[in-house]
DNA sequence: GTACTCGTCATTTTT
DNA sequence: TGACGAGTAC
């Protein structure tokens, strides 16, 4: 293929971003943009070009699905060996970073990986050892402590103490490290934060990188942490060009340390001078981009920017006012039953809301309607308990120092391994210095120390690991797997339970889950990674696998907001648009959190393609109890020429004032200029707006402009020197 | 070891 | 309301 070839369909903004030359650069791309067709065929344009060779291009996204995504449409452009390119997330790349250079690290080369959950049982074991009560400190708090210590760069000594309480959180942080350390695993921010050390503090080695990764493309730029930030700045150094790709608006994520002000940091500390907007729209029409455009102008912290589309104006956004939950779920299924009839297939139509919560409802209204749905959440697939203990069995065949993995087994299915025994194995471990599986060792081999336990279970244990380690050398991954999943008599105790016996499934898909993986990762055994089992560990951890929900078939889409960010439906149902609940009322003790919730309203909007509709309870059982909630701000900052209400009038009547010319979607000035809503302007006194109104027409023609600086204004079109952007 | 009760708590979530 | 964790009783 030719490089004209994939730039042909590029708009000129979008071909401006991809040709660009070699320095850094700001793309703000808006919502349906095209922003991943911008970055992978930019990184296809370089290669094809001879400006970069693949090994010199580094490229972070967000999420395991987006790296994925953009290696399958690279090599689909070109015939290379995606391989040489570092294509991740951030800790994906960082895993990759320690593990080629694990020494210089300071980690074993095999060192594993601990999730979430594995962090914090960790953590409460450490806990509980130090005898430190849980309810003055909670682990949770603990957990928080540490990353949040750890995102800021810190190491437990450099934590500053203030009082007795942070002494001891910090004395806690401490152990952590030292466990952490002495038992070979690594924690999530650890990833990032060690990778950062090992690059910041060795010359020679960030160099090397700094040489190599001429190209560095970021996705979702806005989801960046503070930290992860100074990471990029690190391996960037002084000339690489950093290619950051990202909406400030669709930034939903600062609960979680996504910092959307790295975007301006980002334009003065790498000199950028070129930001390319992509402001063309190719998913919805443009009555739901006006809705968006003005609901978002709303806020203050802006980059600016304003979608439009080239399809049309569509239908009306309808809004449903329900008296209760029940009927709003009522009211939905109905208007998916003649979506239907018209032709809509199911999987086109989404029902998002902001909490969890709220999919009760909605599922039990489907379900009483006997409509198929899948709703997206819950737990994924390598977080499943049944999955975790097997995982748990070849970490220890991996790694026998994995005090984690070993007593989430010991005694799982049950082999007479009490608490008490436990607690003697730990006590022989911290006496003695030595790891649970040495300790446990001695018991059973029955070695010098102390008497542990008084039962068989204990070196039935040590028997057990040391023979599926025995039995599994010669076997292949998947083998290996299916062979511990009988031998440890996983497989049996779930069989043999009532309640449980569907994991076993899961576990059977643990196996294929493992050939899969041997499929595509054993032909590429490289020398960061040379150990398949490691491989295959590290892999569960960062990618923790799908969500559940019934993939394939034709089924409506049930979601949270934030879930949904990234994808597109024929049809959107927002529901729960009442205050306390969309803005969420915790919201507000949050800094800046009413902007956020106006941007997760602003992402849910621009879901939709064609049909929006917009749903309010006037009561709803929430906690137990019955709230009766107001409608959403948000639905007032829309403009009501966009809005089609559906039953109820959407605000109280208001006595009629003085006659108004009535409100229409676009009006023209004398000279013949069209204005619209939702429309970016800009007026010489008051700088750039958005209009969110427009009424009259001829000499009369008015409208309401939402100026960033100075708030909104009515302005008279046949004075105001109003230009569109 | 399991089955039960009681109390607590209640956004959003990726790695 | 209902899910989950801790603690208790058998």
């Amino acid at each position: 293929m030719t490089p004209n070839a994939f730039l042909e369909h590029l708009n000129p903004e979008q071909l401006a971003a991809v040709t660009l030359p070699h320095q850094s650069a700001l793309i703000l791309a808006g919502a349906g943009s095209g922003k991943t067709r911008v970055l992978t065929t930019r990184i296809a344009y370089l290669i094809q070009t001879g400006q970069v060779s693949p090994a010199g291009v580094l490229a972070v996204t967000f999420t395991n699905k987006a790296a994925k995504e953009m290696l399958t449409r690279i090599t689909s452009m070109l015939p290379i060996n995606p391989r040489g390119m570092w294509v991740g997330t951030f800790h994906g790349l960082c895993n990759r970073l320690l593990r080629t250079h694990h020494r210089e690290a300071n980690l074993p080369q095999l060192f594993q990986i601990l999730d979430s959950q594995d962090q914090l049982s960790v953590i409460k074991r450490l806990m509980k050892s130090l005898n430190i009560d849980d309810e003055r400190f909670p682990p949770k708090q603990v957990s928080y402590f540490i990353n949040n210590a750890k995102e800021q760069g810190l190491r437990a000594n450099d934590v500053e103490v203030l009082d007795d309480i942070s002494l001891q959180y910090r004395d806690i942080y401490a152990a952590y490290e030292q466990q952490c350390q002495r038992e070979g695993v690594v924690d999530f921010a650890e990833l990032l934060l060690r990778s950062y050390e090992l690059l910041s503090r060795n010359e020679p080695l960030r160099a090397h990188y700094q040489a190599r990764f001429k190209y560095i493309l970021v996705d979702e730029f806005q989801d960046t942490s503070r930290f992860q930030y100074a990471w990029l700045k690190c391996i960037a150094g002084k000339d690489n060009a950093v290619f950051a790709v990202g909406d400030d608006d669709q930034s939903i994520y600062a609960f979680r340390g996504a910092h959307a002000g790295n975007m301006q940091t980002f334009l003065s500390e790498f000199a950028v001078s070129k930001v390319i907007k992509l402001e063309q729209n190719y998913r919805s029409q443009s009555n739901i981009l006006d809705a968006a455009n003005v609901l978002i102008s709303h806020n203050r912290e802006r980059l600016g920017k304003n979608l439009w589309t080239a399809e049309g104006t569509g239908e009306p956004i309808r809004v449903y006012c329900a008296g209760s939950d029940h009927d709003e779920a009522q009211f939905i299924v109905d208007e998916i039953r003649a979506l239907a009839n018209e032709g809509v297939a199911q999987s086109q139509i989404a029902l998002l809301y902001r909490s969890n919560a709220q999919s009760r409802v909605l599922e039990h209204a489907l379900f009483s309607a006997a409509i198929p749905y899948r709703v997206y959440g819950g737990l994924r697939f390598f977080e499943r308990q049944e999955v975790k203990h097997a995982l748990a069995y070849l970490r220890l065949i991996a790694n026998p120092a994995d005090d984690n993995a070993l007593l989430r087994v010991i005694n799982f299915p049950t082999r007479g391994v009490g608490s008490r025994t436990i607690e003697q194995v730990q006590e022989a471990a911290r006496e003695q210095g030595i790891t649970l599986w040495q300790a446990a060792c001695q018991k059973g081999g029955n070695a010098p120390g102390k008497n542990i336990g008084s039962g068989k279970g204990v070196p039935a244990f040590v028997l057990l690991i040391e023979a599926l380690r025995r039995d599994t050398a010669g076997l292949d991954l998947a083998e290996q797997v299916e062979h511990l999943l009988y031998a440890s008599g996983l497989v049996a105790h779930y069989q043999a339970s009532k309640t449980e016996a569907d994991r076993v499934e899961n576990l059977e898909e643990l196996v294929n889950a493992a050939r899969t993986f041997l499929n595509e990762y054993d032909g590429e055994r490289t020398e960061e990674m040379p150990d398949t089992l490691t491989a295959f560990l590290t892999h569960a951890a960062l990618e923790a696998g799908e969500r559940q929900a019934g993939e394939g078939q034709e089924a409506v889409q049930l979601m949270t907001v934030h879930a949904a960010k990234g994808l597109e439906f024929h049809t959107v149902f927002i529901s729960g648009m009442e205050e306390g609940l969309c803005p969420h009322e915790q919201s507000m003790f949050e800094q800046d959190g009413l902007e956020e919730e106006r941007r997760l309203m602003y992402v849910a909007i621009t879901r939709a393609r064609k049909r929006l509709y917009l749903s309010y309870a006037q009561s709803r059982m929430l906690h137990g109890q019955v709230r009766y909630g107001v409608p959403s701000r948000f639905l007032n900052e829309i403009p009501e020429k966009l809005l089609k209400p559906i039953n109820a009038p959407l605000k109280q009547a208001e006595a009629p004032a003085e006659w108004e010319a009535p409100r229409t979607l676009r009006v023209e000035s004398e000279s013949g200029q069209a204005w619209r809503i939702g429309q970016n302007v800009t007026h010489p006194k008051f700088g750039p707006g958005v209009i969110i109104q427009c009424r009259g027409r001829g000499p009369d023609a008015e409208v309401e402009v939402n100026f960033r600086q100075s708030g909104t204004k009515r302005l008279a079109l046949q004075y105001a020197k109003l230009s569109p952007v």
